[in-house]
DNA sequence: TTAAAAAGTTAGATACATCAAACTTTTTGC
DNA sequence: GCAAAAAGTTTGATGTATCTAACTTTTTAA
């Protein structure tokens, strides 16, 4: 396999535009890749050659474009910093959702891999700790908004202070109870336990950098239920129920 | 004055070389500024040439280097990025130095001011707010360091829960005695809440966003106690004690 | 005070990302 | 099925950032 070349910000966006086109429709056409990224069509056609030299896309002049599966797999890489970041602008630094687009979009070519870690524990451990979560980023609202501080951060202790020992008790509550990933429901979260077995997931996840430890969240269903779509370390999965089951959860809310 | 024109994230370097440079020695040079930036020589003569142009810097073949005033304001703005990122990398990601160095090097030249005004705001929310602080710091810690999330969770909240009523308490009634900034002491923080007369200083700090309810923290004193060091918003501003007279804080801790 | 070393500049080349204009291929609608 | 429209490509240009190698100026130190 070819190493890991690095690429520059402009062909990562022109990565991420083609998976992104291909993912509404059918097919890429250089016409909607120019057009997304505001570039000239003879752009798109020296983007897409020097793409396809570095074996990244299948184009071949006046064919239809797609990602290769290794092109695919460095743009999906591309858009998960970029979700990661949008992530972290809307729900932690309550940035509106345009702003935040757009910051992610020139953000998502210089983020390292650490701090993109680092960035998804955080959002994790602010949404989940019980001492963090809606009410303190409520008390952080109105610090932005040029509220009083000692007055935010009031609102979101004194106010709070029984309801934080309500759901810190729940929290400890909550701990016992194993369920598998399998029969968790849409939008749950969870820590996942272990993961049974050393079978195919067991390395995909690993090379991930997922691990029992890690937070995971149910996205939703796909194919007649047949299969089960997750958001772990801002990685966008489907797994099938059978291997789902063997993944062990303590669920959280 | 010449319009702010937009300048590449080369010329950002550039002149943040020049800024830190100028600070260390006497005068910056040409080959000080290429090994700094690990670029050939020659490269930092066309670049000297362009920023001359834009009245930048003071730049005549041979000469020595100097950033004009209007350079100087930009460079410093772009130190502010820098610093801006490095201190959410290192204080709330819990990045070390090194890392958070390289990570700020290279997002500082494409952060827009909405987002860093909103990471400035929530540093200042994590480190005052009681309910976030130290403590739930150390429990985010431990959440990276795969420790499990309920405990790490439990550290910031059962080991703390008195002791955040404590500090809740403390906090609410810390808020009527106000003080003169003149007279607090260095690495004392605390709001704004009155900035007297309609002077020079008001509008300075207006300009940069600072009003009252602006967090600000002493960082020093300097020539023989004549001036105060302060920071705020990001900026780092040297005040004469007569002018930080008219400035009253509330202080924290 | 002067010649060698160090610092700085110029010239010319490469690589990248972009454009406009001219051209070619494919698609569409009658 | 074929002509006009749409899509895509090629060519040649611009602007930025960098380099190496050759050259010039300044500094240093014997």
């Amino acid at each position: 396999m070819a190493a890991k070349e690095r690429l520059s910000s402009s062909m990562e966006d022109y990565l991420e535009a083609i998976l992104h086109i291909s993912a509404e429709k059918q097919a890429a056409r250089a016409k909607d890749i120019a057009k997304r990224l505001k570039v000239n069509n003879s752009s798109v056609t020296s983007a897409l050659r020097l793409l396809s030299e570095k074996g990244l896309v299948n184009y071949a002049p006046y064919d239809i474009i797609t990602l290769t599966a290794q092109g695919k797999k460095r743009a999906e890489e591309i858009a998960r910093r970029h979700e990661t970041l949008k992530d972290f602008f809307v729900k932690i630094l309550l940035i509106d959702e345009t702003e935040a687009e757009k910051a992610s979009c020139k953000m998502e070519h210089v983020i390292s891999n650490k701090i993109l870690d680092r960035l998804i524990s955080f959002v994790e451990f602010v949404e989940i700790c019980p001492r963090g979560g809606k009410e303190w980023l409520r008390g952080f609202r109105r610090h932005c908004e040029g509220d009083d501080i000692s007055a935010s951060c009031e609102d979101s202790i004194s106010l709070c202070l029984e309801d934080l020992r309500k759901k810190a008790q729940a929290f400890k509550n909550s701990q016992q109870e194993a369920v598998l990933l399998k029969e968790m429901d849409a939008g749950q979260r969870g820590k996942i336990l272990q993961i049974k077995g050393h079978g195919e997931i067991n390395k995909r996840l690993s090379a991930m950098g997922v691990s029992s430890g890690s937070i995971v969240e149910v996205e939703g269903r796909a194919l007649q239920e047949e299969r089960i779509e997750i958001k772990v370390r801002g990685y966008h999965l489907s797994l099938r129920n059978e291997d789902a089951a063997k993944i062990s959860v303590e669920p959280y809310n």
